[in-house]
RNA sequence: CGGGGCGUGGCGCAGCCUGGCAGCGCGCCUGCUUUGGGAGCAGGAAGUCGGAGGUUCAAAUCCUCUCGCCCCGACCA
């Protein structure tokens, strides 16, 4: 032990929030960046919490009706142009193919040729082209609804990356339902919103605020914009997931219509909803601590790893048979909708093999040595608890518990953000006090700072926008769960109703 | 895209100002000794310094262009 740093991460959230973010993803395994500009690889670790993000979001969507379909990666530019403000939104982050084919050119070099007579957009979303569908698929009001989800990959040119959070190419899935009526819309929007808050709390331990964006934040071409936002350890806010009620904006746009009871013509309303890749840069920024990231246990790419601890080498095969048996019988235990999954660790270089996995954030980390075995326990640590603090169980008593410590251990993770999120929200009445907590102290280098401010606001662009240019702070949603008492606008103080989340956002 | 910073083995960095054999810590590989908390000793592999061009006897170092990353803005899931 010659050298032993105090975090596993350095620096610590303290020192550089952002630069820890970039130092845990590497040290977790999650993710890189790749030779092309914005965007990443997603490696194996990494993966693996996406694949259980989708296993449990697809559950929870088809269980309400909805399936899944694929539609092309490529949108012909014109279909993009139908919806005026969709275009507005979406112009400036298009990739697009003009060409089909290469040739070799003049210096030796491929070149792009055969020009395409109708430039194609890589999809920045798809309502247009599922739109398309729809106006096909749709006839009568026999028809709908129609709730189709895809799992793809969308491509928007972002100016600024960051792993997870904002990548040029990025994995989600997106919800598009089309309906007879305005009411049965809004209720798919608002369901689907339901469930993002839902999964995020139950399987990310993520808390969250349900409410609806300004009109300022909208998604181009929604009428209403319903969102769950989270506050990650910096106390800024990470939207979190999406639920639009588009009206008849696109229904009308790719002539989604349809022949009512009444044999009336009607143009479908239609919804669209998405969650991202990102959740994973919010479950890294909710529960990450200065040694590693910290993987609640529901999504978490693996439950226990077992490090068989191998003093003398007669030892070895006694060691490895223990460890080998009780990974079976773990990994024949069911946990929610999967599996235990188990990783075995035989690897001989001493400590530095803990902090491996304490880096990568798996729930439980198994130790088992000769001791351990003429004992018939196990020697257990718990990624929700200081990395010294280790327990002897009974072999058998693990077995039967480790559902039972597992959920518990979700349980704490959540509790944490939440008190985190309650510690560090407050109302604010008065507009100095309001400035103050947003101003850092250090304007050099900002500490962290702030959080999430309830406070009113009279509804005008203009205030909005003027928070937003002093403060960088801007409106996350107008909450739901509101309270409905009148006030003054913390920007102009005119009068208010209701109270609405401020915060510096990602 | 505007302002600033940075690209040197897998990771973190020094060297650059003042050109002269490419270094350090961690990691990795081999052997021995170790082993309940990021092991010790010995040996070893791995980088032509983001890329291209230029100046020079000589370039990681100076000049030009370019690409990428990070921070601050504008934009955004």
């Amino acid at each position: 032990m010659t050298k032993q740093t105090k975090t596993a991460i350095v620096p610590t959230r303290v020192e550089d929030y952002s630069k820890w973010y970039q130092q845990v993803i590497k040290a977790a395994d999650l993710a890189e960046s790749s030779p092309v500009r914005g965007c990443m690889v997603i490696k194996p670790w990494g993966y693996a919490i996406w694949e259980n993000i989708m296993h449990a979001m697809d559950d929870m969507f088809k269980s309400t009706g909805v399936k899944n379909a694929y539609f092309p990666l490529f949108i012909p530019l014109s279909f993009l142009e139908k919806e005026a403000e969709h275009v507005e939104g979406f112009a400036k982050e298009c990739a697009v193919v003009t060409h089909h084919r290469l040739e070799k050119g003049a210096d030796g070099g491929l070149q792009p040729a055969g020009r395409l007579t109708e430039p194609l957009v890589v999809r920045p979303t798809s309502e247009t082209i599922i739109g398309d569908s729809f106006s096909k698929w749709i006839g009568s009001y026999r028809d709908l609804p129609v709730l189709i989800n895809q799992w793809a990959n969308v491509v928007r040119w972002e100016m600024r990356t960051r792993l997870f959070l904002r990548t040029s190419e990025f994995l989600w899935q997106e919800g598009h339902t089309a309906h007879v009526s305005k009411e049965e819309a809004l209720e798919r929007t608002q369901m689907m919103l339901d469930i993002y808050a839902k999964h995020a709390e139950e399987y990310l331990a993520m808390p969250v605020i349900r409410g609806r964006k300004t009109a300022s934040e909208r998604f181009p071409g929604a009428v209403d914009t319903l969102c769950i936002e989270s506050m990650m350890q910096d106390r800024k806010a990470l939207q979190a997931g999406t639920s639009h009620f588009l009206g008849q904006n696109f229904s009308r746009a790719s002539g989604i219509r349809f022949q009512s009871a009444k044999e009336t013509e009607e143009y479908a309303w239609t919804t669209s909803w998405g969650a991202s890749t990102r959740l994973i840069g919010g479950l890294i920024m909710t529960h990450g601590d200065d040694d590693g990231i910290i993987l609640p246990p529901k999504i978490a790419s693996s439950h226990v790893v077992l490090l068989p601890i191998i003093r003398k080498d007669e030892d070895r095969q006694k060691v490895m048979e223990y460890t080998q048996s009780l990974s079976r019988e773990l990994k024949d235990i069911k946990y929610h909708n999967r599996m235990i999954s188990v990783e075995i660790d035989d690897r001989d270089i001493g400590g530095a093999r803990g902090w491996d996995w304490i880096k990568k954030g798996i729930p439980l980390r198994v130790e088992i040595g000769p001791r351990d075995i003429a004992d018939n326990s196990v020697f257990v640590a718990r990624r929700d608890k200081d990395h010294r603090n280790k327990e002897s169980i009974k072999r058998n008593q693990f077995v039967g518990e480790i559902t039972s410590i597992l959920d518990e251990i979700q349980k704490i993770l959540f509790d944490r953000a939440l008190s985190f999120k309650k510690e560090h929200t407050i109302i604010i009445d008065d507009k100095k006090k309001f400035n103050d907590y947003f101003t850092p102290e250090n304007q050099e280098k900002p500490e962290i700072h702030g959080g999430f401010a309830l406070s009113f606001w009279c509804g005008s662009d203009e205030c909005e926008s003027k928070i937003k240019e002093d403060l960088k702070v801007t409106i996350r949603c107008i909450p739901f769960e509101s309270d409905t008492g009148t006030g003054k606008c913390i920007c102009c103080g005119k009068s208010a109703s209701g109270r609405v989340v401020f915060a510096k956002a990602y």
